[in-house]
DNA sequence: CAGTATCCGATGCGATACTG
DNA sequence: CAGTATCGCATCGGATACTG
């Protein structure tokens, strides 16, 4: 919380109190992933009040890691780091590492998400690998609540990616089913698709280039190659 | 807090649940710095109650980040970093070296504190240019309340330092006299023993040699030396 | 020395609704 | 879209006393 002061002069406390209350990491982690606009920040901190990340953006922005400031063009502000706040992005970046070596695969696998998940695959679709016009990815994750079962890709080649969790409309080229924790398990490189293939627990249907190469268009965690050093 | 989860498979939250709750950090510090006993790490947390530091503790050992053992001979417990905690050093450093880089000066030194100053500066004392015999060198701060006015530190090269709140009762070779900020500020590397002097800020009285080089023998925090981008 | 026990106060923050 | 406003509960954690 460190709501109230350490009272401790030493650099690490003093960093402490602005960098370990609450749901802070995290809303850096988000900014660090490359969002700045508030809507796309909550999308980053689902379970985060917009009160709590409002008052979070405050403060860090009092503290000199956050800047606010008007987009170009319009009059939407934007959230960005400033030099002192990209300074961190070493130390978030070594949080995920650790956390990914130290963490135990069952405890991250609790806490599944499809809108995170999501949010976060759009973020990493490489779109080289795909075929040379917009493609359409369908995932359906069997067993989630009816409101997060489907959700739609759309990879346009030098235009990026979107995200529908509402039917498009577009010709679907390749279907993909199977569990969250599944799909959940391969971006966090705990396992490939070629497992889960051949186990039954994700199928792909459609188009056999898309769903041949998907280990390949389909970026992975930051964090995936770190070697697990608990199970 | 994370004291309710995230509910974030990705790594940087779950880590951020382990280390973020309030003091952990603080914790850690003390712990890398070298303390291993229950009593030994309340004096680098002092205002930390000692029901949450047992608490963290038990949860830091539960994280598998703490092991709590027996030490050599005694009975008496010990807590030291396991393999993942030792992994959390260069972690706790960055805090450390932003915190010096960004946080700013007067901020920092609004969090004076007599007992934890010499409990710091008694681990980085160097006895190899002091004399070859016992010193002791009393520190009396100025303005400070009566029971944190007056320290002792006793070096006995090659046994270590010893810090004394009451008069050991030795003949004391070094006297130095100055205010709690002015000596906090030296350790911290934002001034030098030689400005303060010559400011007046700063009175030694006694063995000349042991005066001529304090900023030799008085070790400064680990994160003097970095540059401080803020005022 | 190495913690536990207890107790209560402050407040963080989660949920929801609402607004320019 | 980008936040504010409100409200109330839960719980964190600070202080102090105590114990084997």
């Amino acid at each position: 919380m460190a709501q109230t002061s350490y009272k401790q002069f030493c650099p690490v406390a003093m960093a402490a109190e602005v960098l370990c209350t609450r749901w802070t990491i995290v809303v850096l982690r988000e900014m660090i992933a490359g969002s700045t606009r508030f809507n796309d920040l909550r999308r980053g901190v689902p379970r985060m009040s917009p009160a709590l990340l409002s008052q979070r953006l405050k403060e860090l922005e009092q503290a000199g890691v956050v800047e606010r400031r008007k987009g170009e063009g319009g009059n939407l502000y934007e959230y960005h780091l400033t030099r002192s706040g990209r300074e961190l992005e070493p130390i978030i970046q070594a949080f995920g590492v650790w956390g990914q070596r130290w963490i135990e695969t069952e405890l991250s696998l609790q806490n599944l998400s499809a809108p995170l998940l999501m949010w976060d695959m759009r973020r990493n679709i490489r779109a080289e690998p795909m075929p040379d016009r917009r493609s359409t990815v369908q995932f359906l994750f069997t067993g989630a609540p009816a409101n997060q079962r489907k959700w739609w890709l759309l990879v346009t080649p030098g235009e990026g990616v979107e995200l529908c969790s509402i039917d498009p409309g577009y010709d679907v080229d390749l279907y993909v089913g199977c569990d969250l924790k599944t799909m959940t398990a391969i971006w966090m490189g705990y396992e490939t698709v070629r497992q889960a293939l051949s186990d039954d627990r994700l199928k792909l249907t459609g188009d056999r280039k898309l769903a041949g190469n998907m280990q390949t268009w389909l970026g992975l965690s930051p964090f995936a190659k770190q070697k697990k050093l608990v199970a």
